[in-house]
Parts: structure tokens; C-alpha cells; sequence
DNA sequence: TTGGATTGAGAAAAGCTTTTACCAAGTCCA
DNA sequence: TGGACTTGGTAAAAGCTTTTCTCAATCCAA
């Protein structure tokens, strides 16, 4: 204990936490020595007092961490600073697992939850709703009267259909995943706002194989091929590049190729690398986690579900820019 | 608080753990008062006393999550059912943000702190070897005298290539990443002594581009083609089977192609799907955490390095076998 | 009936920090 | 010189559990 170094007890708190009144000297002298013996309160106890433990939970059911790694590097990058540390607990499907990891975390007296997931438009499998610790939403779909954050799918699409167009692109298909998923029928409602009508959408599954069979789908019909894909994410677009080499269609020079999700390891491992749209889940996590510390301090956030814009990667997949960017 | 309800404060406590004595009537009353009224104990107050916080740290420099998503998936399991919650920490390769990470986690006294990386011969960016709580390190280099878990790469390499011979290839060659990486060498080692000296081994990065590369290479060379590719893993696996495809070669009718790492995302959508080797990285994160565990209860546990083996995934790049499995 | 053993439950301490209340000594001004 | 401040610091309480101690009542046997 820093005190039997120093010379009290309830001195050292103040002459360490820059409170209370007390000489300069004194003040100094606890703090140095405080830092000789590498003295470090305990959290546990501070949070015992003050109701805070400078502690948060991660929820998520993305078990393989396409989008919840790169939200959590955004949350523990804003909290980080504020000596906020993060419990990741990675609940797969399983609502008994998910409220075995939310009851280990109100035990342990969380000052706050994020829960994110894999899709827009489903709910975890645990109710968070009437908890006495604050909790918002990243890329999860929120409870009524929650803080929710997502990806504005909309305008990302948008980006990409816009992009294909400045181009020159003029038949421009999209190929994307199961019509069920809210993502995909908000891009593919852009895709249908720029682009207009003139190709049809091609609903189906998130893998490379149905962005392969797909292109043989639009190559096989009769008329003109498109001159533009707008895919629904990257493994789409992968699997759409492959079959176009296949087919010995050249990208970009004949067709141009446009991604979802700026997944690195596939968009950029492509060949042409992959001109896509990321979702900036980095930044969506800051925002998150600035957030529930915001309500875990009792400051007041206006419920609702914030939207933030989605940023195009360009690489090589679309030609018209400089590859080199 | 329970003991409102019910009837003293230190008689909740032992009736709710089971411990001391009491009228049994008193004390099923009180566990079912608590059960009505949701009672938590607070596992400040409880850690504060115990000097167990029932809270780990994972430390890793993996950003992207490659290797630390199944080790974290495998300490979670492992320890949910102690009540035991982890402390993600992703620290790039930042010295200073690490030793920020990890002053966090001991501030919150952590029971323990697993270290772990993407590279079995590099070490993190932070010195643990003092600390005065255990740490285990997982797929990552160790300090003398502590518990190391990591993958038997040489038992996972002769296990591809005995396949790779069991199946009938004679000329097989070893694309792998580069030279300075240990489990390079240990795999290439392995391959050498199971397939001999009649391939050479060639060495590269990590990426699929590399892959292609290498098979142009060997294809150029005069003489017999090899007829199984040992893949130093699957994304360089992956840039192989591409390249036989555009030379017309079928795989695995002609060719034999074997991965390493079983990354499902890139082994399962390579068309034909990659048999490969798995780290057992989830088994690795089980018992790493279970270690720590031990450790932290102050159970002896024998320092040195644990290879743990791994196990061959038997897809349809090799052929040798029924596609269903 | 009485002394020792047993039983049921409460009181108190400990664990570590922060905060509030308090005290002794010095300072100031009328 | 004596009351009102100011200064520098300590004592104690609070926060929530668990554990050890203590105490009163009951019971059994002699």
C-alpha cells in the first residue's frame, strides 16, 4: 500500500486523484513514491464505490468475425483512452449461452452493453430490453427506444451503382443475396433508383458460386451482356470475376466489376483487386462506443437508429481511375 | 438486497453458497426469495474479498482475427462454464498501446492473461515475464519457463503429405511462404523427410497470387510435372488451383492440391473445395484457457512448450477418396 | 436438574478505495 | 488578545460479500 510508503491513508487517495487540499510537497511526494513501488489502484475496488467499473460487453453471434472485429477495434480504440476494457462474448445461435454471458456480465457490473451481430435485421437471441445498464445496437437490429447503429446500405449502393455509371457504364446488372436480407433489398432499391430498370436483379445466396453461376446466367440469355456488375458483396463479385475470365471477358477493359463489404482478404486477393464499398464498421464502432459510455455517464443520447455513410474502395475491378489510385 | 427480504444479510450469504449451518426451512426460504427478487451477487464485492476476479485477458496482435477468433472461441467455452469472462485486446503492434492494455487488465485484476499472435516464432510487443499473474501463451512465442500451447506443424504437415503419397502422387512439390517463418521450416522439414528430395520446395509469401505464380514456375520448367501440390496454406493453395484451371489442368483428377490452415472462407469456396490441414486452433484455445484457469487457482501446472496435434480435413482437391466423405 | 454438546442465526471484520467530516495549528484582523 | 478563517492532514464511513466469531437456545445424558 502506496500509504505506508508515503504517510497516510485517505492523504495518498487525494494527493494521487488531484483532490482535496494538501501542500504541493506532500502532494508530490506521494505521487513520486506512488510511482517508485509501481503502485496501481485496484479497479475492483474503486468500481465497488462508484458504481462504475470501466468495464463494457461485447455480444455477438457473427462467430466468424467478418463484422464484429472490425466494430470492436472501433470500440475498444474510443474506449481505450478512457480506460474502458471490453468483454467479448461470442454467443453462436444459442439463447442459453447468449443469457449465461449477459448474467456474467451484469454480475460482474458492466457500465454498459453493445450488442452487434451479422445482419441488419435480426435480433440476437437474448432480450436486452429492460436491463438496468444502457445497451446499443451496431449492426444488429434494436429493441423500440434504443440508440441502434447502422450501415447506410442505401447510399453505399448508390456509391457503387454512381461510380459505374460516371464510367461509362450503361448496362449495369446486380447480382446479389437472399431477397430476405434487409441489406439486400435496400441496395438493390438504390441499385433500381440509379440504374433504372433496364437489368434485372439476381437474387440468391452470399457465396463465390452463385456469383459464378449467375454471370453464366446473364451470358447465356440472348441480347446484349451487361458492361457493369454491381455485386451484392465480395465473394459475389469473386465469383463473378472468375467466371468472366472463365468466359475470357476481360475486367475491367470489358466489364467492369463492383464489390459489397471491402472484405480485405477476399477484395483485395482478387485478381483485378476488387473496387467495392466498405461500411466503415470501424467507425460505427467508435460512434457505439462512445455512445453507451455517454449513457453509462448518464448523459442523455436521443434514441433512433443512426445511419452512417458507407465509403468506395476504388482498386482495379472497374478500371477508370488510375490504379494506382 | 436479499437480506431485506429474507431475514439477516450474513445468513443470505451462506444460505445462497451453501455453507455454514442453518435450519434447512431458513434457507430454501432465502434462495427462493433471492430467485423472486433477481438477486446478483456483485462480483466486485466478491472478487474484492476472494482476490479472484473470475475475469481473464487475451491479449494478441492478430488484427484480422485469423488465429485469435478460434483460440478466443476455444478460452470462452472452456471457461464460460467457470463464470470465467474474457478481455479481448487487440493490440497491433504497438508497444505502447499493449502495456496500456495490459495495466488495464491488471488493474482489474485479472486471474490471468493469454498471450497470443499469428506467428508461432515471434513474440508480442510487451513483456508479461513478471507479472505477478500467470500468463500461458497460445500460437505465439513464449519466455522461458511458461506454458506454451502451440500447433505440431511437422505432425501437420506429414499428415498432408503421407496423404498426399497414400493417395498415389509420386512428384510432390511444397509451395510454401517464406523462409524466416518457423512453421515454414517446420513444414518443409516434414515434407522433406516424407516425400524426399525429388521436388523442390519453393519459397514465397503468403498470399494467392503467390500460389499462381509458383505453379507457372514449375509448370515452365522442363522435365515431368509434379502431380501433388503440398500448399503452405490455403490462400497460396488457392492461387494454385487457379492457375492449373487456366492451364487446363483438372484438379484433383490430374493434379492433387493440399492446403494448410483449413480458413474455411477460402478452403470451402475454392472450387474444387481444398482439403487442408487444421491447427485444432479452438482445441488450442480450450486448453490454453483451461490452463490459465489452473494457474490462477494456484494448481502446479509443468512449464514447457505443448505441441498440440493437427488433423487433416479431407475435401475434394485431392481426390482418393468419395467427395461425400 | 444440570452441565456439556449441538444447533441456528446474527455481529463483526476484512478486502481496497474514495469521500465527507473533522481536528489541530497557524494566520489574520479588529 | 480573541474570534474567524485558512491550511494540512487524519479518521471514519460507505460500497457489497464472505468468513470467522460469538451468543442464545435447545437437547441429551448423567
Amino acid at each position: 500500500m502506496a500509504s505506508a510508503a508515503g504517510v497516510s491513508i485517505s492523504t495518498a487517495s487525494k494527493a494521487l486523484n488531484d483532490t482535496g487540499r494538501m501542500g504541493a510537497e506532500t502532494r508530490e511526494r506521494v505521487k513520486r513514491i506512488a510511482g517508485e513501488i509501481g503502485y496501481r489502484p485496484n479497479a475492483l475496488a474503486r468500481g465497488l464505490l462508484s458504481k462504475r467499473s470501466f468495464t463494457i460487453g461485447l455480444l455477438t453471434n457473427d462467430t466468424y468475425g467478418r463484422f464484429t472485429l472490425p466494430v470492436m477495434a472501433g470500440i475498444s480504440d474510443a474506449l481505450v483512452d478512457h480506460g474502458v476494457s471490453v468483454f467479448l462474448c461470442a454467443i453462436e445461435d444459442d439463447p442459453a449461452l447468449a443469457q449465461t454471458h449477459v448474467d456474467a456480465m451484469l454480475d460482474k457490473q458492466v457500465d454498459g452493453i453493445i450488442a452487434t451481430g451479422k445482419r441488419l435485421d435480426r435480433r440476437l437471441p437474448v432480450d436486452l430490453s429492460n436491463l438496468h445498464v444502457p445497451v446499443v445496437y451496431a449492426f444488429t437490429e434494436g429493441t423500440q427506444n434504443s440508440v441502434t447503429f447502422r450501415s447506410d446500405d442505401e447510399q453505399g449502393a448508390k456509391l457503387a451503382v454512381e461510380w459505374l455509371a460516371k464510367i461509362g457504364r450503361r448496362r449495369i446488372a446486380h447480382i446479389t443475396g437472399p431477397e430476405e436480407f434487409f441489406s439486400v433489398r435496400e441496395r438493390a432499391g438504390a441499385y433500381h433508383q440509379v440504374a433504372g430498370h433496364r437489368e434485372p436483379v439476381l437474387y440468391g445466396v452470399w457465396s463465390e458460386s452463385w456469383g459464378h453461376e449467375a454471370v453464366e446466367q446473364l451470358w447465356k440469355r440472348p441480347g446484349e451482356k451487361p458492361d457493369g456488375l454491381f455485386c451484392g458483396n465480395d465473394q459475389i463479385a469473386r465469383g463473378a470475376v472468375d467466371a468472366l475470365r472463365e468466359r475470357g471477358i476481360e475486367v475491367p477493359q470489358d466489364v467492369s466489376v463492383i464489390g459489397f463489404d471491402n472484405w480485405e482478404i477476399v477484395a483485395a486477393q482478387t485478381r483485378p483487386p476488387l473496387t467495392t464499398v466498405d461500411m466503415e464498421l470501424k467507425e460505427l464502432g467508435r460512434q457505439a462506443g462512445l455512445t453507451v459510455l455517454a449513457l453509462a455517464e448518464g448523459r442523455f443520447v436521443e434514441p433512433g437508429v443512426r445511419k452512417l455513410p458507407c465509403r468506395l474502395i476504388v482498386r482495379q475491378s472497374c478500371g477508370g481511375e488510375a490504379p494506382g489510385k
